[in-house]
DNA sequence: TCTTGACTCTTACCTTAGGTCATAGCCTAC
DNA sequence: GTAGGCTATGACCTAAGGTAAGAGTCAAGA
């Protein structure tokens, strides 16, 4: 007589529950050797082996149906099974790999949200005031500057902006040292154009391609695609306006005054 | 008066069936904002909106239930919750990474042992007789010599050891050939290296480390893992055996005569 | 006004691969 | 004989809906 087994000592055997051979006896895919008059279901080496190759195509994330059929029949083409099993694992990898960018995206996004949010953006600046600094700037410098500037700060992410805010405060508070010495100021636009050439990123590219960015729009909230950084918040354009126009006019107070 | 939408129109709108509309509604996910007098169910702006947001999360593969919470507590640690999601995504990803590399292994195996199966490799030749042949050929070409040759053909897929046995066809017949003319026959140890240095294969390296394996030890099928191909065929090193003695006697019965 | 077809409602049951609980029978050691 | 552990069965539960049944509702044409 061959070695039997319990239900208990064929799970602890194969680590699976003990519902989980109830199940199988119960969709017949794997019933055991005997029953004894108390119903108790003894389980012999067979069926251990047979376990194992259940086991072996669960891993490979096969529904029981199937796992019934490549096992009792014969004629299955498992090949094409697998075949298809694939193409199945690798749409799946492929989304999860979007999923993860998409979740990699947001959490960032909302990361620089927490750590720079309008207040400390706007600094008690309002549109308005900001549109009239853009005036200014223009007047100072010229359109193309101003409009380049704008355009390279919707490629920056907002710590990289609260970084430039910073150094432009140091910067100011420099010229206004160097002010005093009689030297000339670095210029702005060098200093964008380093920064630019180190950090670029992927933020501001305004892009309602579908339906959903759409229903998005008016509602100022992010909405982050799995292939680029999509800000659909009405007011992130005049925030920028306004940033920029603040540098600019803040740099136009230090280099005029 | 805002536009309303029928559950037929924030379906077609949003692409989501109408049953999900009304489990969102029993879930709490979405409550219509209008219920007519007959019960129908009325969407507005507002809820297209909050469609839309479900719809983003849906789409990270949140469950249901912690998406009611990101969109009702603001309390909701949302960072945390996607840092949290993120682990699982990887998790996800690197497991169906080792699932596709196991699909790949077992499907180029399958394929493999269909192109090659056993009476094509022993052509009638049994192991008593290989062991006899391989008696022969150690006296002929020294022990190191036919492991050499074993230990080469255990790194060698079935079709390639098929294309083996067919140039050693070849061989033989060109040997023969070659034996009337006098000539020289040439050495079947260079055809083998010559073979190794070019497609050096997976096969055959028996690990048996764990207990899954090791219950498929006495069954005679493939069981292969996602790093490595493991042939756990106790028939396989009688083959590979009976092949390379049958190959070395044939060169010997050739090179002999 | 009536009818017809399209739309919507609720309820109940089904899906995967089991998990949990309750109740009851069985086995063995003391 | 009984206590504790093992086992069996059945009922109900999960997530995110799908499908079907039966009944009520709406709008347009006759």
């Amino acid at each position: 007589m061959s070695t039997t087994y319990t239900v208990n000592q064929l799970a602890s055997l194969t680590g699976v529950s003990i519902k989980t051979l109830h199940l199988y006896d119960k969709l017949g895919l794997l019933k055991p050797a005997i029953r004894t008059d108390s119903r108790y279901r003894l389980y012999q080496e067979k069926e251990l082996l047979r376990l194992q190759q259940i086991l072996f195509y669960k891993e490979l994330d096969f529904p029981l149906k199937e796992i019934i059929q490549i096992l009792d029949d014969p004629e299955f083409n498992l090949i094409r099974a697998l075949e298809g099993h694939k193409k199945l694992l690798q749409f799946k990898k492929t989304r999860i790999h979007k999923l993860l960018k998409t979740v990699d995206n947001t959490i960032y996004s909302l990361k620089n949200n927490i750590m720079l949010n309008t207040d400390e953006l706007y600094d008690g600046l309002s549109a308005e005031q900001a549109m009239e600094y853009r005036a200014e700037a223009i007047k100072a410098y010229g359109n193309d500057a101003v409009t380049k500037a704008e355009d390279h700060l919707k490629t920056l992410s907002r710590d990289e902006i609260k970084q430039l805010v910073n150094r432009q405060k140091e910067l100011a508070k420099e010229l206004s040292l160097l002010k005093d010495q009689n030297h000339t100021a670095p210029n702005v636009q060098q200093l964008i154009h380093e920064h630019y050439l180190n950090t670029r990123k992927l933020w501001g590219t305004y892009n309602a391609t579908d339906k959903q960015a759409e229903a998005y729009k008016g509602l100022g909230k992010l909405y982050l695609t799995d292939e680029r950084f999509t800000a659909v918040n009405e007011k992130t354009d005049a925030e920028f306006t306004a940033f920029i126009c603040k540098a600019m006019a803040y740099y136009a107070d230090h280099e005029l005054s």
